[in-house]
Parts: structure tokens; sequence; C-alpha cells
DNA sequence: TGCTAAGCGAGACGGTACGTCGCGTCTTCGG
DNA sequence: CCGAAGACGCGACGTACCGTCTCGCTTAGCA
């Protein structure tokens, strides 16, 4: 969550820490059913039965709820999730069986996108919440992969652990086209794995 | 341009075409100045000094009149505009050079990208103004270099030519890095060439 | 007519006099069906098949061509239409029974109200053309019925003959109600001639 | 005011009383400077130090805020308000002397006579804030003088009652005339005592 | 147990962009 | 040059949404 804060004072009335969930869980719905320009905030407080105040004492801005309640949804994928397979090209099909749900992610990015030039600190919090922990779950394989001595030497990881978002956000945001399986196995196995590894040998010897 | 509809009647005064290119220019301004949220129809018309309603005559919505502002701005490059450098890797620099004023488009792209999902014919005419032009310049040259066979054989030409503008999208969208020479640089050196002619060889030595 | 100018040059095609009459009717139905506010120009040219410039040509503004459309309506009524009865009652009563289509001319004073405080020359058009000759005719029968003797010495004729304009404009503009028989006879003979004639006397019994 | 409603709920933040007079001050004002067609809803907001969506929650229409500006202004005068001078001439004089600062209510009703005929609940409304209350004052004080013995028998008061509002309308929408007190004076010496009490005898006897 | 500050749902607030529509002018065509 | 058609600049209209503020009520925690 953004929201600690975690002030000294605990005067009066403490927060009802049910109302977070209801209002993220709202906010994730409304968006994915009328996109972001279209959710309003008194969409989805009133969807989560809530004030439009209680909305706001938590999250500044429409955007920063956002990225929350999208941030919320894939917490959960950490590089020590991901099984070693022992491969590099296992550990990346396996990534991608976790996060079969990932979608709304972008469609929220969507809305992000257009403000992200004018507001660096939304830009930062986009950064740090959406963009970077995908790329370092990526990297993580990466270099699991280079500790295993799968990589080319020299191979510039950060380059490569860009790839995959770059490519799903793309597809997913300006293309249009599903995050199909046929497409992300090209990701791993055209693209990915023959820049990492050079030629075919994956966990083969 | 998207609004040519090419009438087969000519009742009453024609539209006055000069119009159309002041307000797009307008409209490039105003965005470049004040990004797609904070652009807004009255600035574009009273830049262009023009009414509103000449606006809404010729574009139905904000979202269309960006798309045109944006899509007539780099009209220019054709894949025969780029030389034939002898090489794939010759042939990319020679693309990078021509369009380094091509940026104003992301910022465009920017605001659009969260309608896409919601307005299919929206989505379309970005597809086909914006993103298959830049997507089919590097797959002429792709395929210019599989003639000359340079090419590994049996090569994704479609998943290749998508590579940088999503590399490109994504840097300037969601990282909000600039586009320098040294990523352009990555783009191809890195990224494509090594996917598209497999080691070093190009065509030189 | 407001539109003479009856300039001395005659180059070119002349005016088609056929439209003068075509578009007037359009701008009194409009004006009938849909009330000022609602009646538009683009409306009136469109009934009449005529284009906006060819009535804009003849009339300076909406309110001059309501003006005419509705002064040209009731353009008979001259003081010696009247006949001459005998008695300033007879001839009140005579009058009435001409002007029995003359309310268009109200809804049309309805719209140009809120104007004429802020058009002088708009005020002088309504003056002369609505409003004068409706005065004048009362006035013509009073002072017709003050040569026969009827009238009380020193009356104010000019604030007589005001007196039906005003109840009859009232009576439509603001209260809304008909102008019914009734209401007609009751400012002839408990307004009118208790004030012009004093008692009951008349030339009559 | 129009807008009592007087719901019996109390939910969320209840209106700000003080906006209502503010908004309706500015409107008077606005009317007075500008006149009903050149007066806007943007401009009695920004001159309350309103928002637009303020002024819409509360009057549906330009017209129906016009109506209410207007006819708190004059709400003042009660019948009870004239003082009973024992003549029914003293007691209109004392009516004029009361209402002298009247006048801005017909710049409003010039805006709105073109609507009524088209809007009949707006139509009603004028009728009972605007017309009923200035009608019945005048009637109020022939009553009176009914009961003093001053009236011819059988005379029609609510004829009469309409005649100083019908006369007043007129000259001020219409003839654009001034209502200085020479007029007044002809109004009540020339027309009203007249038809009301005979001859001239008024307080005397 | 009763006080008090802060939480809550609801919705009004100031502001501002949207997209529509009407006015009165201007510009094309054909006659 | 007239006439139909309709585009033009301008600007008001009424709607919607954002983010803030304010109402009356409820709910802890301290006394």
């Amino acid at each position: 969550m953004t929201t600690p804060v975690s002030a000294p004072r605990r005067l009066g009335r403490p927060r009802d820490a049910t109302r977070d969930a209801d209002i993220l869980r709202a906010a994730r719905d409304e968006l994915a059913e009328r996109g972001y320009e279209r959710m309003t905030m008194s969409g989805v407080a009133a969807r989560a039965g809530a004030g439009k105040a209680t909305v706001y004492r938590r999250w500044a801005s429409k955007a920063e709820l956002v990225i929350d309640a999208v941030a919320c949804g894939s917490r959960g994928i950490a590089p020590e999730d991901v099984p070693d397979t022992g491969s590099l090209r296992g550990d990346l099909r396996a990534l991608h069986d976790l996060k079969h749900r990932d979608e709304g992610i972008w469609q929220a990015l969507a809305g992000l996108v257009s403000e992200l030039p004018h507001a660096p600190e939304l830009a930062a919090v986009v950064d740090e919440r959406l963009v970077r922990p995908r790329v370092a779950l990526v990297r993580a394989l990466l270099e699991r992969a280079d500790r295993r001595g799968e990589l080319i030497p020299g191979v510039d990881v950060d380059l490569l652990a860009g790839l995959p978002p770059a490519m799903i956000a793309y597809r997913l945001l300006v293309s249009g086209e599903p995050l199909d399986d046929e497409f992300l196995r090209a990701v791993t196995d055209r693209v990915l794995l023959p820049l990492a590894t050079g030629g075919r040998r994956s966990s083969a010897s």
C-alpha cells in the first residue's frame, strides 16, 4: 500500500481498514468495466458504498488510486515465487503461468500514461509500483540463469529485462491484440532466449 | 487526413482547406506545450483563429483531432526515403537520422491509449495511421535485408518489426526516459541485429 | 415593407420579389409554431426554400424580419376602413370585428420586447410599425367621436388611445389569457367609453 | 423562493443558503446592467463567486433564475404596508411612493415574455410571483375604498386592478417611455379614479 | 460512563472542459 | 448580380467530473 503514513497520533476514531479493500476492489471493477477516462471517483465511491471524502482521505487523486488498485492486484509475485526449473526457459515459462491474470494492470496503465510526462512524482510511483517489479522479476530470472552459466558473457541484462514488459505493454495498449499463449511463447523463445543465451542450448548442456 | 470523405456533391460554400492545416498545427503545438489532458479544444480553436464549430465540423472529438494532428506530422517517411546503404545496420542507422523529430507523436499517443480499448474505430485509426506505418518501415528494411541474404532463414519478420516501436513507446510513455542516441543504438545493435542476422556477420567484412 | 432601399442602380440580376412573400410567410409560420426564441433564421430560410443570405440581404436581423413578418399581416386596417356607425361604441365594435386575426402580432412582440431597451432603432421601428398604427386607429375613432360631440371636453385622447393596446398586450403577453369577446367588450364598454364619454350617453338612446 | 421543496430527507451536505442570495443578487445586477439577452449564466455565477453547477442545481434554466431574481426583489410590498390615507386617491399616491424602485422587474419580464406561451409552468410562476401580487395590491386598495363607500356600485374591481400593471408594463416594455410622475398621476387621476369613483368626489364629498 | 476528536456516507461547493447550437457574415456554385 | 447552400468566427448553453468542504451521525480511546 502507498498509504501507511503511520501518524504517531491516534486521537479520535481510527480509520476503518476494511474500507481500503472495498474501495480498491470497486476501483478495479470500474476500471475494467469502463476504462480509465470513463471511470469516475463518484462511481468508485458509490460502488464501494463509501463517500468521496473517504476515498480522498486515502488517495490524493484518481491516478494514485488507480495505481494502487492495480498494483495490489499482482503484488504477489516475488522473484522467489518463481520455481527454479534449472533453465532460463523453464523459469520464464513458470513465470507466465503465474501472472495469468495480470492484464488489468495494463488497462490502468493506459489511463496514467498521459499524465506521466507532466507529473514526475506520479511517474515515480508508477515506475516503482508497476514497472520496476515486473522488470526486476525478469532480471532476477536472468541473473539466476547467469549464475548457472546460461547467458552469453557481457549481455546487457537491464536491456533484456525491459523487453517483455515493453512488448506486452505495446501489444495490449497500442495494438490491442490479446495476450495469448502464442505471443508469450514468441517473446521468450524468439526474442529473449536468443538474445540471452545465444543459440539454442537452453537446459541442454 | 481522416476526413476526405470525398463527397460527390458540391453544394454550398466549400470547406476552407487552409483551416485544416491551421487547426492541426495549433493542435500539435498545444499538445506539445500542455499535454493531452490539459490541451483544450477552445484553446486549439483560439490559437488557430477558428471557432469551435469549425473544429468540430472536421473532427468529432478531441481524440480524433489529436490523431490527425499527430499523424500528419510524420507522414513523410516512406520506406523508399531510407537510402539503401547496403546493410541492415546502415539502413537502420539512416532511419534513425530521419525520424529525429518524431517524438511529438508519442506525446499524443499517450492521451489516446486510455481510449483505445473502448473505442474500436479509434483504435483502428491509431493502428492504421500511427502504428502500422512505423512497423511497416522497419519491416521494409528487414525485407530489403532479406533480399540481400542478411537475415537468418525463417526469422519472424513481423515480430522483429514490432520491436523498435514497442521499445521506443515503452521508453517514452512508461519509463519517461529520453530517446537518446545510446538507446537507439542499443535497440538496433543489441536487439534487432542479433535477432535478425544472428551473429555479427552483416554483409560487411 | 421596411426594405425599399430603392437603389438607383440596377446592375445584374434584379431581386426576385416573390422571395419576400415566401420568407415572410415562413417567418410568420415558424414564429407561430415555435415562438420567438426557438424560431431560427436557418429554419425560416429552409421553410421558404431560400438561403440565409437571401434573408439577410432583405432584413438586417431576426428582430427586423419578425417585425415585418408580423406587421404585414395586419397592414390592412386604416382608419377609413372602419365604417362610421354614428357612435363611438359602434365604431369600436366595428374595429374589433375587423382585427379578428391580429393576434400573431403579439406573439412576435413578445420576442422583441427584451431587445427594445438596448436597441433604440429597433424600438423606433416597433413603435412605428406595430404600436403607432394601432394607437392611431383608436385615436382616429376618438377624434371622429369628438367631432360628433360625444367626448367629455378636455379628455386626454392620447392617454385613452393607448389603453386598448396596453390592455390587450398585457392580457396576451403577461396574463396569457385569450382575447375573447367578453374581454374586448369590457375594454370598450367598461373602460374606454366611460372615460371618453362620461356616463352612458353615447349618441344612442 | 421557487425552490423550497422542503424535502424531508437531510442527507449529505445541505445547500448553503447564502449562495441563493448571492446568486440572486448577481443575477439582478447582471440583468439590470446588460439586459436579459446579454446576461449570461457564467457571468452571474462568476459575479456571485459561484460555480455554474451551483446555479443550475438551484434553477433549471436562465428563465427560472430570472424570475426568482426579480420576484424576490419586490417581495416587500404587502397591502397592509400601504397606509390608509382615508381616500382611494391618497392610498394610490402612497403606493406609488413605495414602489419607486420596482422598475428592474419589468426589465426581467421583458426577457421572459417570449417564453411564456410555450412554457406554461413558467407562465404560472410569472403569474403567481410577478403579476398577481401587483394586481392584488391595487385590488386591495380598491376593496378598502369600497368599504369606505367610495366606489361606484357594481364596478368590476378585477378589471380595474389590472389597469395599472397593464399601463405600466406597456409603457416600459413597449413604448420605452419612463415611469415619470406625470404618467403615474395620469394613471390614477385620469383612468383609475374616474372609473372607480365616477366623478371627482374622492375624499371630498 | 461520559467526552471528544476523528472517522463515516452523502452530497454541495468552485472550477473548468466538453460538445451543441444559434446568429450574422462570407464564399462558393450555377443561372 | 441574384439565389441556394452552407462554412465561417463567435460565444452562450447546459452537462459532467475533479478534488475540496461541510453537514449530521457513529465510533473508538481517554478520563
